[in-house]
DNA sequence: ACAATAATTTAGTCTTACCTAAATTTTATT
DNA sequence: AATAAAATTTAGGTAAGACTAAATTATTGT
């Protein structure tokens, strides 16, 4: 007895805003991955946020689509629930940081306005979630990063980590594990351009990191 | 842009319990009136919902619908999550008693069962909601009152209001502000057989109030 | 520039959960 | 017990959002 499931518009918006982060459009496919639905549902989804009122997002054949204004204050919206949310399941339940992104992904959706204000209000509005991650602003308007733009791990570095974004549970348990959360100090070693892995230096721990895991801390220098 | 809205089954469990709770099976068009549907659309579901494996209802043709084991389980478990949200709700984020509903009507379907546990040891596993509805256990048994049966309100009777069963916020804000909620001491005066109206005293108010209304406190005798 | 390959869209199907209207069954009244 | 009224079910329709398969458009490598 299983109830049909299909994936709200929050949903859609949110991982458009997330693949469209770096300007460019967000492709069908990669979209219809993300989803886990095939790329004609996407394209066919596409075409009504394209065309309601108002427009959710922009949309040109096999161009790929973006978000309108309208679109990306409505995915802003669910970030802040989900940020805010991380963050106060972690500070109120004490949920570890691994635990946290399942919970508040199906609790982004059905948080009233209200609620929202009293948890960023009990938890004195902050900047960051968990991960770091940037939490946008009541106002809908995702903080410009005033300090030191945030770089991925380079050799010959030295700083805070500001932002781990993992979204793979065992892989974040790893990270704590060797001292790699936000806030810590890392010094980044030596570089193997033979098997593309950093050397970094947690506290006393010295570990050795792959491409797949660097390009996913990220550190303001010092 | 609107996305389709269909009755979790879980909805339709829960209000089948609710209608249920007096031993008699739940009639297709009061069903129909709660979840806001037509009775056909009732029909329709609660043939599915006997059918399916394991069977959730209890179902012959006009005679109503009742929940097999399997059915009531899980009303259970969405009212026991209700019914924790709405202290967690009032104890941890300063909601008063008659804006918790709402909330707790939507989170109630996407919390984990391990945020019910947080939850619920947070608060020292408590045995009461804030309208003074007992929390079905964690092993989803309805705990028995082992106090002395709670009546509705009867003319000369004193005692301590142990619940309030009003859906409606406006009537919870009203009563509040009569000193009427779960604790107070009451003391029930006289019965009006004219408009069927009772007059009661909390602290140093006294009332007059409606069977509309009386019928919806409960009382332990003192 | 031209295939070959990959990405995307179109067209059409399926399922679900609602709806309306008509038919049926139960309940109430005399 | 017969009939009227109310409640319920059946039958058939609709819209949404997924799917598959086929057609189309873009991209890539030589």
């Amino acid at each position: 007895m299983e109830q049909t499931l299909t994936i709200s518009i929050q949903d859609y918006l949110k991982h458009i805003y997330e693949l469209t982060d770096r300007g460019a459009p967000a492709s069908t496919n990669a979209l219809a991955e993300r989803l886990k639905i095939k790329p004609a549902s996407v394209t066919g989804m596409i075409q009504k946020l394209a065309a309601s009122n108002p427009p959710l997002v922009e949309y040109q054949k096999h161009q790929g689509v973006t978000l309108t204004k309208d679109g990306k204050k409505a995915a802003l919206e669910v970030i802040r629930h989900h940020r805010l949310l991380e963050a106060w399941l972690v500070q109120t339940l004490g949920y570890s940081w691994d635990e946290v992104h399942e919970e508040a992904e199906r609790l982004e959706h059905v948080i009233s306005e209200d609620f929202e204000r009293r948890i960023a209000a009990a938890m004195g509005h902050p900047l960051r979630d968990p991960h770091g991650e940037l939490i946008p602003t009541a106002d809908l308007k995702m903080p410009l990063d005033d300090s030191t733009p945030l770089s991925a791990l380079r050799p010959n570095q030295t700083g805070t980590i500001q932002c781990v974004k993992a979204a793979d549970d065992e892989l974040l348990r790893h990270l704590e594990s060797l001292g790699i959360t936000p806030g810590a100090s890392i010094e980044v070693k030596e570089y193997s351009s033979y098997d593309h892995n950093l050397t970094v230096k947690v506290g006393k721990k010295t570990s050795v990191l792959g491409l797949n895991i660097t390009s996913k801390i990220f550190v303001e220098e010092s």
